[in-house]
RNA sequence: GCGCUCAUAGCUCAACGGAUAGAGCACUUGACUACGGAUCAAGAGGUUGCAGGUUCGAAUCCUGCUGAGCGCACCA
């Protein structure tokens, strides 16, 4: 029995109450029914009893007795106790519990994916970072995250569309081209340019790929650069991306919206709505009419359009294409730009509570020898992707940044994730799978399997840890929905490390095969449903997160 | 000055408003004739920054305070 099916068993009870004059209350929509952290408060637990306890104008306790008379009445449930305040701990039977390891392995791939979210679509943007050089360590926290978010959106039933908003217009570009000119001329760069390796790197790819480039005129060469510049840092940041597992449906330009009129279309729309005025020879948004603390640029005075008036455009595009909801994720820099990302999607007439979501993640902190490692695209003295990939490798990189909440600042230790890997969780869960995978080679060298699903007697997985297992697997779907509702992938991976802890505790406590001159029994058969329902799991949820699943290490 | 975010074990971090606040690392003590010891068992480690409030119940929600990070452009 799946906590789903016991959660609606429990309403039903609640309902059979009301139906015959017991209780007096509103069925509630859905009844929460949790694993208790203590086994001795059952298999499950629910608060129902607690919740409905003023309504119905009752001791929650008396009601609890009301609701735990009729699920002891339930083929499967072994024991329904009422504890503390109210609570009803729920003890199923080994049978009903076991019957879920078949289930998984049945289920394979597909176990986890549920429809918390089915049909909903999400346009979700993430690490958008200035095509000026190299990505560096905030947007790899966020490549991580929004990529695993992406792949738990999806198990949740979400349609999602992943998208990196190319910043490939306006000053800043300007710059770069300028510092790439300054580098293959052998000048200084420019007060304000960029400076740091990959910028003679790609000077020099330039005009070694580009003949007589140096000879043209400087207006024309500045040009050139900026055209080759940009492309080979997209190509750059591409391969970055792709390296670290990292995939976006769509690569949006900035300069599309300026090149197709998009931006002065989109100040139209919101005319329209009106919420656009003029002032002191600008064009303006209202925002403040929708929580921002000032009113907004559109267009300056002077004819040229503002940053926001294309952040405007990009958010009215994603919504033309179809987007129900628009997440953005952006660094603990620019918590500012919140309320009038929101106020946008206000002024065009949306939910701002609904249609679009604004997470902010807080800074990634690297440490080395105990100092901190200051990270300044324009110092030179960066930390970029590749530098992380090669110091701890894509998974460690991925899981590590993807295991902490992103309202939570992370320290990155250098000296730890490069000389002590082992000490990263990561590896404590790909163990538990390579583990599993050991046992599976085993048996094939005893000549021994699990046997058939109709041979699985699911009642002898009645061991404390076969149960903490089998509970904890099928948590999986709920962890996972949990994950893809908060928009928040580190509760996939805490759940990794649980399941793998409870793995490794099972390994230690119930012999899977047979040793030495014994039979495979019943018993050894159940076990190895079960190992390959964790097998499973554990793969599933790693896969969720962009992290491998080795076979041996 | 205004605003956003954060504050939990020595360290890095968890905890749909639920029962005795949990993991990993580090520390102490044990377990390898094994299905991989990259493991397990046990121990120690906490007034959840401080003070109030809300309720059956608060690390979680509300108010104030303290401390930290960040942001407050006709820049991008």
């Amino acid at each position: 029995m799946t906590p789903a099916e016991l959660s609606h068993a429990v309403q039903v009870a609640v309902r059979a109450a009301v139906e015959a004059g017991e209780l007096s209350v509103d069925v509630p929509e859905t009844v929460t029914v949790e694993r208790p952290k203590n086994r001795d408060h059952g298999d499950y637990a629910t608060n129902v009893a607690l919740q409905l306890a003023k309504p119905a104008g009752k001791p929650p306790r008396a009601v609890a007795e009301l609701v735990a008379a009729r699920l002891r009445e339930l083929p499967g449930v072994a024991k329904v106790d009422i504890a503390g305040p109210g609570f009803l701990n729920i003890t199923l039977d080994a049978a009903t519990q076991g019957e879920l390891a078949r289930s998984i392995v049945e289920t394979g791939q597909a176990y986890g994916r549920n429809e918390a979210l089915k049909g909903l679509k999400i346009n979700l943007e993430f690490v958008s970072a200035n095509p000026t050089g190299p990505i560096h360590i905030g947007g790899v926290r966020w490549a991580a995250v929004g990529d695993s978010l992406a792949r738990i959106l999806k198990a949740t039933g979400a349609d999602v569309t992943t998208e990196y908003y190319l910043n490939d217009a306006g000053v800043q570009i300007s710059k770069f081209a300028a510092s790439l000119q300054a580098a293959a001329n052998g000048r200084p760069v420019p007060a304000d340019g960029y400076v740091g390796e990959y910028i003679v790197d790609i000077a020099k790819a330039i005009t070694d790929g580009v003949p007589g480039i140096l000879e043209l005129p400087e207006d024309e060469q500045l040009q050139a650069f900026r055209v080759h510049g940009l492309q080979l840092m997209v190509a750059e940041i591409k391969r970055s991306m792709d390296e670290f597992g990292t995939h976006f449906d769509t690569w949006f330009s900035e300069k599309s919206l300026h090149d197709s009129g998009a931006v002065e279309k989109a100040i139209e729309r919101l005319r329209e709505q009106g919420h656009v005025f003029d002032q002191d020879g600008a064009i303006w948004l209202r925002t403040t009419d929708f929580g921002d603390d000032k009113d907004r640029v559109l267009i300056k005075a002077d004819g040229e359009t503002t940053y926001f008036a294309a952040d405007a455009a990009y958010y009215l595009s994603k919504r033309d294409r179809g987007s129900e909801v628009s997440v953005y994720m952006l660094g603990a820099d620019h918590h500012g730009y919140v309320n009038r990302l929101k106020a946008i999607a206000a002024c065009a007439g949306d939910d701002m509570n609904r249609n679009i979501e604004v997470k902010i993640g807080q800074f990634v902190k690297m440490l080395r020898d105990g100092e901190e490692v200051r990270m300044s695209k324009r110092a030179g003295n960066i930390i970029t992707i590749d530098d992380v990939v090669d110091w701890i490798g894509v998974d460690a990189a991925r899981y590590t940044l993807s295991r902490s909440s992103t309202d939570s600042t992370i320290t990155l230790d250098i000296n730890v994730l490069t000389s002590q890997t082992n000490e990263n969780p990561v590896y404590y869960v790909q163990y538990a799978h390579t583990r599993m995978c050991g046992v599976a080679r085993k048996a094939v060298q005893l000549g021994v399997d699990k046997g058939t699903a109709a041979e699985f007697k699911p009642e002898l997985l009645a061991t404390e840890w076969e149960n903490d297992m089998l509970g904890a697997l099928g948590e999986f779907p709920r962890v996972v929905a949990k994950a893809g509702q908060h928009r928040e992938p580190h509760h996939v991976a805490r759940y990794l490390e649980d399941l793998a802890g409870r793995y490794h505790r099972l390994y230690e406590n119930c012999q899977f095969l047979p040793k030495g001159d014994e039979e495979l029994t019943d018993t050894h058969r159940a076990r190895l449903w079960l190992v390959e329902a964790t097998k499973t799991v554990l793969a599933n949820g790693l896969a969720l997160l962009g992290v491998s699943a080795p076979e041996r290490m």
